[in-house]
Order: C-alpha cells, then sequence, then structure tokens
DNA sequence: GCGACCTTTTGGCCGCGAGCGAAATGTCAT
DNA sequence: ATGACATTTCGCTCGCGGCCAAAAGGTCGC
C-alpha cells in the first residue's frame, strides 16, 4: 500500500498523474513541462509509474505516450483530491482552485464541476436515474431518454465489462456525479455535438455559443 | 494532493494506517511497535499524520489515543488497497494476504471478507437491498427485515449525517461489500450477540461457536 | 546515409527526512 | 514529594531519492 502512495507523494509525478486525468495520453516531454522538471527527471518518474502500475505507455514513432492504467487509478486520484481539498481550504474562504475549473472539467473521461453537476441534478429530475443515498442507477425510462441524445448503453463500448453508471465524489462541489460508461457516453455525445470543448492543455471544459443554448434548455444549466 | 498521499508513502506510517483501520484507538506506544519503529520515530510520524488531518487524538491520562479522522480516510485506505493488490498478486498464485483475513475482518467500521459478501449476497437474495451495478439501496422490505435485528436505520447514531448504505469495494473478494451505517449497525449487533469476536490486535474476525449455527442459518455462510 | 528530434540511461551532487538515544515534559500511583 | 511510565522534543547521523548535465538509444525526414 505504502509503494503506491509513495510514487504519487512526489509532487512532479503527483502533477503529472494530475494532468493525465483528462483520459487523454501525453507524450514524455509534455509530462516534463506540466511537472516542472527536466527531461530526464521525468523519465525517471514515468520509469517508477510505470513499474508501480499506476500508468501504462504506448509508443508511437519517436514519442512515448502515457496514460493512467485504469479507471480505478483515476478514481483513486479523485479519492485524494476529496480528502485533500477540504485540508487546503479549511482556512481560507476564497476558492484556492481556478473558476474555470470549478465551472466545467473533464474527471478522467467523464464531465464534473457546475456543469456535471447540473446534467446529473437533470436526469435524477427527469426520472432517468434514480439516487438513493449516494448510489445511482438508470432506469428503464433513462434507458429511452438517453436513446434520443444516441447513446446506447448496451452497445458494446470496447472497454470490456465496466459498471454502466457509477457515482463519481466531485471535490470541488462536494456532490457525487455521473461517471461510469453513462458518464463517458455523455461527454463523448456533448464533444461531438460541438456543444463543449476541451481548453488547450487544461481539464477545464468550455461551452460553445451553440452549447450554452442546447445546455440551458436540457439541463437548466446557467453559467456561474 | 501529493502531501497527503506523502504521509501515506512511508512504510511506518501506513502500517499505523493500516493498523487504525479496525475504527478503535490506539496508543502511541502500541503504534510504535505495530510500525516496528522507536517511541521518538513513531511520534514524529504521529505529528505529521496529525498536521496533515488523517488522524485525530485524544488525550486520556499519560496516553494519547490515536484514530483515523473520518470514514473517508478510511475509504481512501481501501481504496489504495484496492489498486494495490492487483499488483502484488498479479504474479503470485497463492495467497499472499494470510487467510483469516480473507475470511472475516474488520473494514473500519463494517464486516468484509467472504463473511461481508456473505452477508451482502443475502441481503440482495432476500430483496432487503438492491444493488444496481456498484450501486446499493435499502428497500422498505429491507428496513422491515433490520427491524427483527433490532436495527434501526432512522435512529440518530451520533455521528452525525451520514450515508445509511454504502457500497465499499472489497479488496480480497473483488466485489461491493455493505458499509455505510447499515454495515456498522450490522457489525455492532453481531458482536453484541457474541456471534463474532475481535481477533488479538488484529482486523481479523473470528466467528463463535453459537455464532456459526446463526450465521449460516441466517446468511448461508459455510467458513472457508 | 546524415542531421534533427524525442526519450532514456548514466554519473554525480545534494537535500530532505527517517531513524535513534538522551533529555525534557506531563501524568498517574503511592 | 518521589518514582514509574507514556509521550514528546532535541540533536545528530546517514541513506534514499530527486535533480540536472552529458552521453547514448531510437526514430523520422530529407
Amino acid at each position: 500500500m505504502a509503494a503506491v502512495a509513495r510514487l504519487i507523494g512526489d509532487p512532479a509525478r503527483a502533477n503529472m498523474l494530475d494532468a493525465m486525468l483528462d483520459a487523454q495520453a501525453h507524450s514524455a516531454g509534455e509530462l516534463a513541462t506540466i511537472a516542472g522538471v527536466s527531461a530526464a527527471t521525468a523519465s525517471g518518474h514515468l520509469r517508477q509509474l510505470l513499474d508501480g502500475g499506476l500508468v501504462a505507455v504506448a509508443a508511437q514513432g519517436r514519442h512515448r505516450y502515457y496514460r493512467l492504467a485504469s479507471p480505478e487509478v483515476a478514481r483513486l486520484l479523485e479519492g485524494l483530491m476529496a480528502v485533500t481539498a477540504p485540508l487546503v481550504t479549511r482556512h481560507r474562504a476564497t476558492p484556492r482552485v481556478p473558476n474555470a475549473l470549478r465551472e466545467a472539467r473533464t474527471c478522467y473521461d467523464h464531465l464534473a464541476g457546475r456543469l456535471g453537476i447540473a446534467i446529473t441534478d437533470t436526469l435524477v429530475a427527469n426520472g432517468a436515474v434514480r439516487i438513493d443515498d449516494n448510489n445511482i442507477a438508470v432506469t428503464d425510462h433513462g434507458r429511452a431518454w438517453l436513446g434520443e441524445m444516441a447513446i446506447d448503453l448496451d452497445a458494446p463500448r470496447g472497454w470490456g465489462r465496466r459498471p454502466v453508471c457509477r457515482p463519481c465524489l466531485d471535490w470541488s462541489e462536494r456532490r457525487p456525479h455521473l461517471a461510469g460508461v453513462l458518464g463517458a457516453a455523455l461527454l463523448e455525445r456533448l464533444l461531438d455535438r460541438g456543444w463543449i470543448a476541451r481548453v488547450d492543455g487544461s481539464r477545464a471544459i468550455r461551452v460553445t455559443p451553440p452549447g450554452a443554448a442546447e445546455l440551458r434548455r436540457r439541463f437548466g444549466y446557467e453559467p456561474g
């Protein structure tokens, strides 16, 4: 247990892992810049993360692209943030995290932040999903509703057997939001409909002008 | 994020935290022995864990009793184990963890291991709780059934507002088991009915002779 | 092929922090 | 008060591991 925690415990490695939370692959050099260390140092860190089973690598030409080894690792990292956040903000009234991230961001492969919460709330109000305590389940009515969004939860999605819908604790809103296959499919659909877009090299999500209208109408989302 | 992970990343501190996963308070000297370090070193570690908000302390006479600061910390630790376990056992066919722990143990303040899974399965079969994907909810029928066990989920339980029932991933069985207020109440009831007992200074749980009969009849649990 | 580029390996420096013994602090028992 | 015990603080040593510059692998474009 200590071995895994030790890997995350170094600031440079933690920054790299945090960057990989966007579920996209990053080259070694890119991660070196993000971590603020030389390429040599970064390479050493990445080797450790690889040996520790926290990340996986895909060699492509002269680049080597690193990504988190599994959704479990992503969940672990978000869990760490959930424990960390209250400690940091305990003595600070002003939000320490950039507002763009609080507003809308990706959490591994699904949406989080105010936008993620707004969508979750709407699906609950619709009766599309049901939440008891901290648990989420998709209803039959929900499957039909999602069909209109061209989302078929029963379609094979490549990444083997994976829970259809899982709660994921949002560390900025302190509430669970949609994760699992449903969360991933929603993010994908919103992206390729052009309602939202990724922001440069950040996990932040930007709402496009056409997206603003659609998201307000369908999910009652108003930018904060 | 790195700060919290760094604290767990030291073997001595990890051992201490692991010991505290039984949700009981441990004196500083006891934790020093468990971690295999001197009292002076242990004191330093405990101070760090305290400053980091991972543990809380209660001074009682000349002893100082340490415990985990919150259930969230316990969840984080179990999450770490879930990521760690597969890495360790990947190249080992034989179980590395003592069988007593796989059989029945406490997981913070509820039951885990084969016994915990057996109880969870029975409650699902009864229709007392419902599991969708990885989510658990208590049904009305479940509340009545629990009433026969003298468990009232609506009774105030001291520890403020806390989810009635939460899934908790079992790192030895790789399946979710009952946690939350329900899990805690079940453990408490089984203990004070004398069906199970804590084992010395371990998280292992021993089934008593009268308990063996009751657990087989009610939950279909057969010792492995 | 050759040069440009990305990445990893090697070697060496250096600081953080884990470790202990000894002393100090605080608490209980008599 | 005095001694026994639990814990913390202090001062110190020492090794692990992060860091970089330089060199070595690989891969692509020309």
